[in-house]
DNA sequence: GAATTTTTTTTAAAATATCACAAAATACTG
DNA sequence: CAGTATTTTGTGATATTTTAAAAAAAATTC
């Protein structure tokens, strides 16, 4: 695949320009050829030539015009979105979703599943077969160009043959090759942790659009992060990186279920929060969690504690407000070791920004190496539910706009 | 100084390759053109065009040839590590060195002084300035062109101006503008942590020539790493990344003087393993130790240790099998985030590799996330003290081997 | 010593960005 | 409302770089 060039080649200038051309108006919204030569340093005759030959590939589009001082007006180029499409496919441990989204990406076609890999995995996929093929028809049937398939996974990728790799907590059994069943649709497939996912999308479509150096803290029933250095996911040599999740913070803890003692996961994942209410909820003095428990016996929820905190129920805030200092840690350790731009927190807990903000910025102030000579930007994922199905698409997209996948 | 232009230039290829095989060359000795061709997947004109321009600058040079069955013989080339020359300043906790290094880097002649800028900053920084001139008077005398001059620092620097910034371990009463100490001299200033020096020299003359992704992990009076990713040095946003030594490996650990509780250098750092020597020497069951308190007062230091051990005591042992054992839970941290090719330890702590080795190994075997799916290598220093003043020459060469020194 | 092999160099060709300038489109001025 | 200034976009020649093809150089083999 990889012709094994190191050395620099006149096509990768042209390559690259394309590329850049096309992620800035991406990115930045409407933009004119001026401003694109301004911006990249090119001369206006070459970001003219690029622009054309992207407009010919229908991948740019002229819209209208902006208002100037004086003379010609700039015509606005816009990426069309709706050029290329691309299939998602999500899992989760308690199911998957297939979607097809253009891309911006937007989620146009979604089947939901809970069907989980762990369990039965020839039904489950063959589950998964079926509701692919179900969106795979609503795309063609509306002549949609798919330029490939993502999938975002909970748990370890295989470098080299995009293998789901068998792991505790999402598949036990043994590892999976998803790429040979969806083969025959004859689509190239890309496949990613959910966190580096997630992590992708916030550089296309999120707040790291224009930045370099970013971490995406994911904390939900799993912890890990992704990695975004120069611009690039970090994956690592074997694409395991970020595994912040698996960091001893407690070397004198508890026995982790992967060898470790302490790691981070065990303070701030969602389960070990929901365990230490169930707990509570019984011989603690919150009515409101007694009562739910009485209801709904095992059914609390993460979003339950949440909509505790929210009427004002001081246990739920509590345990929410403690979720935040131990993120925190996670946080902290996160700023001395990367010292990137920005963080973003993203996963379940995300969903209780209200109650954890707090603690997160106090855990910082207190504890950060330079905090005298950094300010670390926090943002917490806006996407919702939503994020997983569109970091699968972002994973086409991203290989997409890199220029591999030849369509321009 | 920046152009700021993100487009791709024609230039900007001849540079690259030029630099890519100037690189190859210093990394890999001897190779003849056809290699290079090879190895980068440039066409043999282009190699003879880019070799012949390095061979008038006098940056390479042809020595001899190499046996092939048949056929003319390929010409090896080989990097003239004389062609320029650096002045490595490096600085400890306890005192400063300044060099002259060839393009190597080797050591070809040294000051060193036991001034610490800490207690008398203004002193400390005139004696720099004698020994500095020293050094400089040796070079000119014997018309050696000096490239830069690189300084390592155990302590944070200032991203934009080079300044070294007060920091409570190194240098704590307030930051010094090394830069406009030296600027009469005129020679281009490029300053690092000592980490990010010591990794800088491993990819250059080390175990990480051909490794994209390494972590130098350096345990010694501090604990801190630099960070190799895509074959770049990665400082993050405002040079401050790799300060693994902060990270939080205890949340409920005692307060470190950075404000984090449990920092991993109050577990692993040299100073503090001395002070549980000292402790134990009194009380413990140690001869060797008691004997050496007594005959040195308080003057027990790190290689006592390590002379303790290869003597068979026990105590001495066990206090660097601990040691070990928090590296390891360190280096697991790092390998679980970073997935790195290679881990190398450097620092004082390395010195006592025969001893340290065993407990990091088995460490990791037992608590790495993927250890079924990675094998993580560990390498330890080669370098003892020369590392800094190594690693300062390392960051003008990292800065020249890159083209921006414009010196070919 | 002629044929063969391998490395290096030369020459011509292709690709790309740049430079200088032209064309197009619009606002401002009197 | 015509003319001018201003700004954006497009065009053709030029310079630079890599590539492709072939020649030259150097060494080995038969």
């Amino acid at each position: 695949m990889n012709e094994q060039r190191i050395g620099d080649n006149l096509t990768d200038v042209k390559v690259k320009n394309r590329a850049l051309v096309l992620s800035l108006v991406k990115k930045r919204g409407l933009l004119s050829r001026i401003e694109l030569a301004r911006i990249t340093g090119l001369t206006q005759p070459t970001i003219t030539n690029i622009v054309n030959e992207l407009i010919t590939s229908n991948l740019l589009q002229e819209v209208g015009t902006s208002d100037t001082k004086a003379g010609r007006k700039p015509i606005l180029l816009s990426f069309n979105n709706r050029a290329f499409y691309t299939i998602a496919i999500s899992f989760s441990r308690h199911g998957f979703s297939v979607a097809l989204t253009d891309l911006t990406p937007n989620i146009l076609f979604r089947r939901d599943s809970n069907y989980e890999l762990q369990e039965n995995t020839e039904i489950a996929l063959l589950e998964l077969q079926k509701e692919f093929i179900h969106v795979l028809e609503y795309a063609t049937q509306s002549l949609r160009l798919i330029l490939g398939i993502g999938v975002s996974v909970p748990g370890p990728v295989e470098a080299e043959t995009y293998t789901i790799l068998a792991h505790p907590t999402f598949l036990n059994h043994k590892s999976l090759d998803l790429r040979s069943h969806l083969k025959e649709y004859d689509l190239p497939i890309f496949m990613a942790n959910n966190a580096d996912a997630a992590c992708l999308h916030e550089t296309w479509n999120g707040v790291a659009k224009e930045i370099p150096n970013m971490v995406y803290f994911m904390a939900g029933e799993g912890v890990g992060a992704g990695i975004l250095i120069d611009g690039k996911l970090y994956e690592g040599k074997n694409k395991k990186a970020g595994e912040i999740g698996h960091t001893s913070v407690n070397i004198f803890g508890p026995r982790c279920v992967c060898g470790n003692q302490g790691c981070l996961e065990m303070y701030c994942n969602t389960e070990k929060i929901l365990e230490k209410a169930r707990e509570v909820a019984w011989f603690g003095e919150s009515q409101f969690l007694r009562q739910l428990l009485t209801e709904k016996r095992d059914e609390l929820k993460f979003h339950h504690l949440i909509e505790g905190a929210q009427k004002n129920d001081i246990t739920c805030q509590n345990i929410l407000k403690q979720l935040g200092q131990y993120i925190g840690v996670g946080i902290v350790n996160i700023l001395n070791v990367f010292d990137p731009e920005v963080v973003v927190i993203g996963g379940e807990a995300a969903l209780a920004k209200e109650f954890i903000e707090e603690p997160i910025r106090r855990g910082i102030e207190e504890r950060l190496l330079y905090r005298d000579y950094v300010t670390p930007h926090i943002h917490y994922s806006q996407w919702g539910e939503d994020i997983r199905l569109l970091g699968a698409a972002s994973v086409v997209l991203d290989h997409f706009m890199a220029g591999e996948l030849g369509r321009f």
